[in-house]
DNA sequence: TGCGTATATAAGTATATAATTATATAATAG
DNA sequence: CTATTATATAATTATATACTTATATACGCA
């Protein structure tokens, strides 16, 4: 017997690989996969407007891909596991590197506000 | 000892996963992993102009993600396995339905010319 | 209450994309 | 050679996308 992988529709599978085909919501959803993160983590990181930045969070929320919670002043984002294409996009961002580095950087310079919740 | 799976980076994966990001084009390369196929069998399954068809086959080619083979007046594409994000690639095919049905049913048609090389 | 910070949304603009139509190229059949 | 079939390319157009700037909303704090 051959193991069976659950699939998604090619159209659902499209819409979510069109989204991830932007380098910066990719990169966005490699960091989500590590932790939780907030807008202005991405702002720093990215260099990148804020608006801008909302944006793209924004497109990854309407798909169902990210949620958001708000602690105080910020919203955290993270990735939705239920998500029914979650085991396809996470199978596919163990193909790019790892974005933890960026995250410690954060940390280390910081910048990182998931430490006051 | 983790098993670490090769990546690629992140502008490349994002540039993949963006002509991907198309139902047509995603379909395309699911069909191209059964088996290799002419243009004229996809002009006949997706109900859309040979220029279209064209087009996105272009794409596909100008990534090296497809390479084309001429047989006569038929011009083949099929996968390219030496593709840099090919294992990135094929680990995302196996997500989506398998569209080998598509093809047999091409066949009953009589409209597969796979077998006349 | 009023101010500063974090975030979202709206409007505008420049660029990218996917389709269509028309035309060009290449091979085969007669 | 000419006609036909298969495919590619070019030009055009309509739509989608990503960014910018300006503004609105929400929270925390003095």
């Amino acid at each position: 017997m051959s193991k069976t992988i659950s699939t998604v529709e090619v159209d659902t599978a499209a819409k979510v690989l069109k989204l991830l085909g932007d380098k910066t919501r990719l990169t966005m959803m490699a960091m989500l996969s590590e932790d939780e993160c907030c807008v202005c983590e991405f702002v720093e990181l990215f260099q990148m407007s804020q608006p801008s930045i909302s944006q793209h969070l924004r497109k990854l929320k309407d798909i169902g891909l990210v949620e958001e919670k708000r602690k105080g002043q910020w919203i955290f984002y993270r990735m939705n596991k239920n998500h029914e294409t979650f085991t396809l996009v996470d199978s596919l961002l163990q193909h790019i590197p790892s974005q933890k580095a960026r995250l410690i950087e954060l940390e280390k310079r910081g910048l990182r506000v998931s430490c006051c919740d």
